[in-house]
RNA sequence: GCCGAGGUGGUGGAAUGGCAGACACGAAGGUCUCAAAAACCUUUGGAGCUUAAACUCCGUGGGGGUUCGACUCCCCCUCUCGGCACCA
C-alpha cells in the first residue's frame, strides 16, 4: 500500500452523480487509450501503465512478463432497436472478467464489432422499407454509442463491420483460398425456400420444416449451390474436441452434430437383374432377420428404373412415377408429421440376402433419407422400430433374430417387443447365443471375408452450403467462363491451379476473381427475388465481365455467400484492422506473399501471431454447433494452407446464460424489448451491470426485472456514502479485519476465475455490511475494496480512485492478493456431535498437541466429532472408539 | 424417441459431503416528517414452546441407498427447460 499519512480524507460530501462521472472517465478512457493494448509490441501495455501502481511494479512483484490474454466475445449483429439489456448482461459480463484479468497482470486485447451482413438484418430492412446500407449505416451508429455508454473496456481501434469493404475483401480472398485448396466447389442441391418471403432459406432458419419468421411451410428446391467441403475435416473436427478446454455440454453437441457412426456398406444382388443394391447399416448382426429393403426416392436405383435403364412393368413404373412426384412436393414438416403413418411402392424387384437366401423385396420409400448412407437400407422388422411400421402396414414377414432382456423368444407382433439395443442372437446360424454388439464384429468380419461388403465410417455432418440468392453479403467472387467451360478448362487446368490439385474437371469454366473486393453494389431493388436467382442477377453491370483465362466474355457468381463465413474468422482480422494489405496475423514468409504488403505489415503480422489463438471466447449457447464448427473449420483449413500456424481457433470457450423477459426471449416481435438506455440514465451504467450479473448465475441468466434493480442501486450510492463520509485511517487493522479482508479477497477471486459474478457481488455486499459497522475505515481497506469492485462498477470506482489521490487508472492496478496467513486460524472450533447431531462446539488448539487427547476422550464416550477449519485444518473426524482422521 | 441441464422460502438465488436459505428483492414493524418520498434500524422458511434468554421438531420435487453426517454422491420415479430427431 502507498504511504499515506494517517487521517487522509477526500473530497467530502460529494454527491454521486452518475451523469457526470460515467461519460467523462469514458471520455477519458478513451483519450488515454486505456484499453488499446500495443499490438506489435513485445510486452504490449495499455496507454496508461505507468506510475506507482503500474504493471512495472505488478511485473516485479510477480517476477514475469505479463502474458497476452484475447478475450473474445461473439460480436452482435446491429438490429434497429438497438443493444437490449440481454447484451448488457453478456457483454457486461465478459468484460468484467476481462478486466479483472487486466488487473491480474494480462495483457487484454478485449476487441468489438458488428455483425452486420446477412439475412437478419436485410430483413429488418425489408421490413422497415428501408435500404440495407442506409440501415446499417444508421444502426451501426446507435450501437457504438450504446456500447460506449455501458463502459466497457473495448479496444475501439480495432473494431470490425462485415459489410465494410475492407472486411468483405478477406471474407472474399477467404473464399477464394478454399476454392484454391479444392474446398469450395458448385453443384446441383435440393435448399429450403418459403414461399411466402419468396426466399430460400438456411437450415437454422426453418424450425420444425416452418419459415422462422412467417411459419409457413417450407419447400424444397434444386438449385446450383456452392458449398465448402467441411466434410473432409470431420474426423478432425471430431478428434480435436477432445482436446479442448470447452464445456461438456458444447462439446457434446458439436460431436452429435458431426455424427460419426461406424458400419457396414452391404451390396445384394438383385433377382433376375444384372445389378446390385448397396445398403448402410450398424447392425449387421440382425440380418438373418432382414426381410426387405427399401431405397429413398432420389436413389440411383429409381432413376434406373423411371428412364429403363432397369427395365420392369410400365405400370409399376408409374406408380413409383406418381410415389416420387408426391414424395418431392412433400414438406420436411409433412414427412415429419406423418412420420409414423410410412408409405412407400413396391418395384417388383427383389434382393437375395446371402445368408438366409430370403428374396428380400426393394420398396421405394420416403422415410429413407437420400442424403444419408447409401441412400437404401435394408428392412429388419424385429429389431428396427420404423422398419417395424413399414412392415406391418405392407405385411412383410417379422423375424426374430435377437432375445432382449425380456426373454420373450416368441413372434414379434407388437412394436413394444422390438428389441434395439441389447440382448442375445437367435435364429442366426453362426451368432446364436452370442451378444448382439459381439455378434456385429462377427458379422462385419465375415461379411468382409465373403466380400458382400466392407465396413465404413459416415458423419451426419453434411458440407456447408454457402450460397445465398440474397443481396446484403459479400458477392462470391467466382467467375464463370462459358467457353472455358466447353473445352474443360478451368482454373485448375492453369499451371497455378495443376500443381495445387487435381481431378476438379467437374468445375470447368469456373476461376477466382484476384482483384479484391468485388463490391457489392449499391442497387435500388434488392429484395430477394424468389426465382432461385439473387437479386444481383438484374445487374448486368455487375455480373458481366472477362474471362481471367480466355480474355473473353464471362459472367461472375450473382449468389452472395452466408453470413457465417463473415463471421468465421472475424477474430482474425481484429488483430490486423489497420493492416490494409494482410487480413491477420501470419508468418512473415507468408505475409510476404501479399501484393502491396509494405516491410511494417508484414513485421505486425509476424509480431501479432502472439496473440493467437484466442485465450477465452465467450458467447451465446446457441451457437454451440453451427458458428463454432464452422471457424473451427476455417482455421483448420487455414492451417493446412499455412497462414496460421494452430488449428483451433478458441482455446477455451464458455457459453453465458440468456437474460430473458417474462419466460421468453427478448425480440421485438414478442415486444418484450427492455431498452437499457433509460436505465443507464436514470441509475448509471455502474448499477446496470451490476444489476444484471447480480440477478443470477453468468452461465444461466434469468428474467429480467427491474424491482431489484433500486437495490442495486442503493448499495452502489451507501459505498460511495461510506467511504466519503468515513474517516479514512493508517492505523494497524485489528487481526478481525484483516481476516474478513483476505477471506473476501479469497472467495472474489475464485469467483471471478471461474465466472461466477453474483457470488463475487454478494460477497462484496456482505464485506460492506461488515465495514459499514466499523467506527473508522482503513486506507487499505478502501483500496482493496474499491478493486474488487472496479470490474462490476468501473466509472464509479475510477473517480473514487482518482479521488483518494490516485494519479494512475485503478483499472491498470493490479489485482488484491489474498494472504493466507490471515486466514489461518491457531484455534480450532471442534463440533461435537451425538448420535449425528450437533451438540455444542469447543474451542481447541491445533499447535499443542492437547487436541489429540481430548479428542480420544470424546471418542471414549462415544461422541462423534467432526470439521474443519478455513485455516490449515481441512478436516476433522472422530468416530466412536477410535481416531480416524486428523488432516492438518 | 435420443441426448443434455435442472427442481432449495413470497421472489431472484447462496452453500470443496460438514450449523441449509449467504446476498438481494419483496413484505411487516419502527425512527425521522405536518405528511409523503428518500435514508436508516428491526423482523422475515414452517411448526411448537417459553415471562425471557433460549430450546425442540419438520423442512432442498417423490422413494430407496452409501455415510458418523447428503441440497451435494449412487439407483428408481416424477415434473420443467434446452438441443437433436424417420441418421438405418
Amino acid at each position: 500500500m502507498s504511504k499515506i499519512k494517517a487521517k487522509t480524507t477526500y473530497s467530502k460530501r460529494k454527491v454521486y452523480d452518475h451523469l457526470s462521472i460515467e461519460p467523462k472517465w469514458q471520455a477519458k478512457w478513451d483519450k488515454e487509450g486505456v484499453y488499446q493494448p500495443d499490438l506489435d509490441a513485445a510486452n504490449p501495455s495499455a496507454g496508461s501503465r505507468k506510475g506507482p501502481s503500474s504493471l512495472k511494479n505488478r511485473k516485479s512483484e510477480a517476477g514475469k512478463k505479463s502474458k497476452l490474454f484475447y478475450n473474445l466475445m461473439m460480436f452482435p449483429y446491429p438490429s434497429a432497436e438497438g443493444l437490449h439489456v440481454g447484451s448488457i448482461f453478456t457483454f457486461g459480463g465478459i468484460d468484467v472478467y476481462g478486466r479483472f484479468k487486466r488487473m491480474m497482470g494480462y495483457d487484454v486485447f478485449e476487441p468489438m464489432g458488428l455483425d452486420g451482413f446477412g439475412i437478419h438484418s436485410e430483413n429488418h430492412a425489408i421490413k422497415t422499407n428501408d435500404h440495407p446500407v442506409d440501415h446499417a449505416k444508421r444502426t451501426e451508429k446507435n450501437f457504438y454509442r450504446q456500447l460506449h455508454a455501458i463502459g466497457n473496456s473495448y479496444a475501439w481501434k480495432n473494431k470490425v463491420e462485415t459489410y465494410d469493404p475492407d472486411y468483405y475483401r478477406w471474407t472474399q480472398w477467404l473464399f477464394v483460398q478454399l476454392f484454391k485448396s479444392g474446398l469450395a466447389y458448385k453443384k446441383n442441391s435440393p435448399v429450403n425456400f418459403c414461399p411466402s418471403c419468396k426466399t430460400v432459406l438456411s437450415d437454422e432458419q426453418v424450425i420444425d420444416g416452418q419459415c422462422e419468421r412467417c411459419n409457413s411451410v417450407v419447400e424444397k428446391r434444386d438449385l446450383e449451390q456452392w458449398f465448402f467441403k467441411i466434410t473432409k475435416y470431420a474426423e478432425q473436427l471430431l478428434s480435436n474436441i477432445e482436446g479442448l478446454d470447452w464445456s461438456h455440454k458444447v462439446k457434446l453437441a458439436q460431436k452429435n452434430w458431426i455424427g460419426k457412426k461406424e458400419g457396414i456398406n452391404i451390396t445384394y444382388q438383385i433377382a433376375n437383374f444384372q445389378d446390385t443394391v448397396t445398403i448402410f447399416t450398424t447392425r449387421p448382426d440382425t440380418n438373418y432377420g432382414a426381410t426387405f429393403i427399401a431405397i429413398a426416392p432420389e436413389h440411383e436405383l429409381v432413376s434406373k428404373l423411371l428412364t429403363g435403364v432397369v427395365q420392369i412393368d410400365h405400370q409399376i413404373v408409374e406408380k413409383i412415377q406418381v410415389y416420387i412426384d408426391k414424395a418431392k412436393n412433400k414438406s420436411e414438416i409433412e414427412r415429419v408429421a406423418e412420420g409414423k403413418e410410412k408409405s412407400g411402392v413396391f418395384t417388383d424387384l427383389y434382393a437375395m440376402n446371402p445368408f438366409t437366401g430370403y428374396q428380400m423385396p426393394i420398396w421405394v420409400s420416403d422415410f429413407v433419407l437420400g442424403g444419408f448412407g447409401t441412400g437404401a437400407l435394408v428392412g429388419v422388422p424385429g429389431h428396427d422400430k420404423r422398419d417395424f411400421e413399414f412392415a406391418t402396414k405392407f405385411e412383410l414377414e417379422i423375424i426374430r433374430v435377437v432375445v432382449g432382456k425380456d426373454g420373450d423368444k416368441g413372434p414379434i407382433t407388437t412394436i413394444e417387443q422390438v428389441q434395439e439395443e441389447d440382448g442375445v442372437m437367435i435364429n442366426s446360424e453362426f451368432l446364436d447365443s452370442m451378444d448382439i454388439h459381439k455378434a456385429t464384429e462377427k458379422m462385419m468380419d465375415h461379411i468382409e471375408s465373403k466380400g458382400y461388403g466392407k465396413r465404413v465410417v459416415t458423419y451426419h455432418l453434411r458440407d456447408w452450403l454457402i450460397s445465398r440468392q440474397r443481396y446484403w453479403g459479400p458477392p462470391i467472387p467466382m467467375i464463370y467462363c462459358e467457353s472455358c467451360a466447353k473445352t474443360g478448362d478451368s482454373w485448375f487446368t492453369t499451371k497455378e491451379g495443376k500443381a495445387s490439385k487435381d481431378d476438379l474437371s467437374e468445375m470447368a469454366g469456373w476461376y477466382p476473381e484476384e482483384n479484391l473486393p468485388v463490391k457489392l453494389p449499391y442497387i435500388k431493388n434488392f429484395k430477394p427475388l424468389g426465382t432461385g436467382k439473387a437479386p444481383l442477377a438484374n445487374h448486368p453491370e455487375f455480373y458481366e465481365t472477362t474471362c481471367p483465362h480466355c480474355g473473353g466474355k464471362a459472367i461472375r457468381e450473382t449468389d452472395v455467400s452466408d453470413t457465417f463465413l463473415d463471421s468465421g474468422w472475424y477474430f482474425l482480422r481484429y488483430l490486423a484492422t489497420d493492416l490494409k494489405n494482410i487480413p491477420f496475423p501470419m508468418a512473415k514468409e507468408k505475409a510476404a506473399e501479399f501484393k502491396n504488403a509494405t516491410k511494417s505489415e508484414i513485421e505486425s503480422a509476424e509480431k501479432r501471431r502472439a496473440w493467437l489463438p484466442v485465450t477465452s471466447y465467450i458467447g451465446g449457447a446457441e451457437h454451440s454447433v453451427l458458428h463454432l464448427l464452422y471457424a473451427r473449420f476455417l482455421t483448420m483449413a487455414l492451417k493446412d494452407m499455412g497462414y496460421v500456424d494452430f488449428d483451433e481457433p478458441f482455446a477455451r470457450f464458455y457459453a453465458h446464460g440468456l437474460i430473458i423477459k417474462d419466460g421468453a426471449k427478448m425480440s421485438k416481435s414478442k415486444g418484450n424489448i427492455i431498452n437499457p438506455d433509460d436505465y443507464i440514465h436514470k441509475y448509471g451504467a455502474d448499477t446496470l451491470r451490476t444489476y444484471l450479473l447480480f440477478l443470477g448465475p453468468f452461465n444461466q441468466g434469468g428474467d429480467f426485472r427491474d424491482s431489484g434493480i433500486d437495490g442495486m442501486s442503493r448499495f452502489l450510492k451507501r459505498v460511495w456514502k461510506l467511504f466519503e463520509d468515513s474517516e479514512v485511517t493508517n492505523s494497524r487493522l485489528t487481526d478481525e479485519r484483516l481476516k474478513m479482508m483476505h477471506e473476501t479477497i479469497k472467495g472474489a477471486t475464485e469467483d471471478m476465475e471461474n465466472l461466477r459474478f453474483n457470488t463475487s457481488i454478494a460477497k462484496l455486499m456482505t464485506y460492506y455490511n461488515f465495514l459499514s459497522k466499523q467506527i473508522e475505515i482503513h486506507r487499505e481497506e478502501v483500496e482493496v475494496y474499491l478493486k474488487l469492485l472496479a470490474p462490476f462498477a468501473p466509472h464509479m470506482t475510477e473517480e473514487m480512485w482518482s479521488n483518494l489521490g490516485n494519479e494512475f487508472s485503478i483499472h491498470t492496478s493490479s489485482w488484491p492478493m489474498f494472504d493466507e496467513k490471515y486466514l489461518k486460524q491457531e484455534n480450532v472450533t471442534i463440533a461435537v456431535q451425538v448420535n449425528g447431531k450437533l451438540r455444542s462446539t469447543l474451542t481447541v488448539s491445533v499447535k499443542d498437541g492437547s487436541d489429540k487427547e481430548l479428542l480420544e476422550k470424546m471418542a471414549r464416550e462415544d461422541v462423534h466429532v467432526s470439521k474443519f477449519l478455513d485455516g490449515g485444518v481441512r478436516k476433522v473426524i472422530l468416530v466412536p472408539g477410535k481416531i480416524l482422521n486428523f488432516v492438518v
